[in-house]
DNA sequence: TAGTATACTAGACAACAGTCTAGATAACAA
DNA sequence: TTGTTATCTAGACTGTTGTCTAGTATACTA
């Protein structure tokens, strides 16, 4: 269906994206004329209508109401998470504070939408490698999806005295267990009574190479 | 130095964003004012003066040239990556019809400008384990850097035949290795002169977990 | 108490910006 | 050849859009 552009139109999209990425809006179609060098009105304007037929952007008969379909897209998925550099128990995991940065992710990757209600993600760096089994490494960020429980074999962000630890969630019967994915790491067994306090079910990892 | 806003003044650039979230454009300041329930001109402008002062905004004195400040920077990082189905030998990586969708991710992460000389990436699905002992499981996601060749111990992703796979990239010597990461897989080791098609470096390794 | 910032109404005015008509040239397909 | 698409020039017309003047009311500060 999306037919591909000539040249010159793909020409005319690329200056309309540099102007947004400018300026912060788009350009009117004289502006966008001068910057193509065509002088007249309805060159550029026969530019557009082309372009929105085959899809790339949308118009109304308003000024600078020229919208890129597909600039907007990345803005609708992207989704800010914080990433949470200590967790303190007592504390709302996100307490400004402990902010260190933001990471860009796929909000429909990870299952969120940019609704105010929707459930909370934080990231969180990943330290020793407790979980190497299970494919994440030292230095990984994990995405964790705020909720207070989990299912078996989740694999859980879990708050234990005052340090956040990430364990698969396991359950022999009627017994607990944090179980580390690592060859010689033994599990933390968790009394029915005494449940460990699950910060989140881990949802993404990302890892960067140098 | 930025002042905090007033709560009035906050709904104004709260309306300011989901005008430019659904329309793709800013509005226009009659626009902006009966969204906002506000009859007269002045009442607008003077918000945004008020604002653009405190330096949440931009403006320029043209149509809709209302640009928030915080709004795009945070999203500039995000960058779409393209998800390559299938490879052929012979035919450039991002041919449009093996693109099957689209991964936002941190630009700055994965080392991308937006800019068009920029470096290219694209992602691919892992299939197999081969890979498994440098934490990479069957069904990641790896970003890619495209480049033609590769610094030693990088993980690459070559073209064999007509099958990409991602390997990590040993000289041994005079001697290349595309090394597998598997207890029990051998290397595929490549003489100097038939070197193989190195598509990129692996700069980034994307998990979803169910 | 005077001064300043916030938060509005009402409306005039001039420049801006999209639409439209009326052409022209070139490439390419039927 | 004829028709269609892509690219462009020139310029009239009209509704849109930002600016500005002139007021009103409230709250807080000095």
């Amino acid at each position: 269906m999306a037919k591909q552009l000539t040249k010159r139109q793909h020409a005319v999209l690329d200056a309309i994206r540099a102007w947004i990425r400018e300026r912060g809006y788009p350009p009117t179609i004289r502006e966008l004329g001068k910057r193509l060098g065509i002088k007249s009105l309805r060159g550029v304007t026969s530019h557009l209508d082309a372009i929105a037929k085959k899809g790339f952007l949308k118009r109304e008969s308003r000024a600078r109401s020229i919208s890129l379909s597909d600039l907007l897209a990345p803005f609708e998925q992207a989704l800010r998470v914080p990433i949470v550099g200590r967790i303190r128990a007592g504390q709302p995991v996100l307490a400004q504070e402990e902010v260190e940065a933001h990471l860009v992710v796929d909000g429909a990757w990870i299952g969120a939408s940019s609704a105010p209600e929707a459930p909370q993600h934080f990231a969180l760096k990943v330290h020793g490698d407790s979980m190497i089994n299970a494919g994440i490494l030292d230095g990984d960020y994990v995405i964790i999806r705020q909720q207070p429980t989990a299912e078996p074999n989740d694999i859980v962000v879990a708050l234990l005295g005052d340090e956040a630890t990430v364990k698969r969630f396991v359950k022999d019967g009627e017994q607990i267990r944090l179980q580390p994915e690592h060859p010689t790491m033994e599990p933390i067994i968790v009394t029915p009574d005494k449940s460990p306090a699950i910060l989140g079910k881990v949802v993404a990892v990302f890892r960067k190479l140098a």
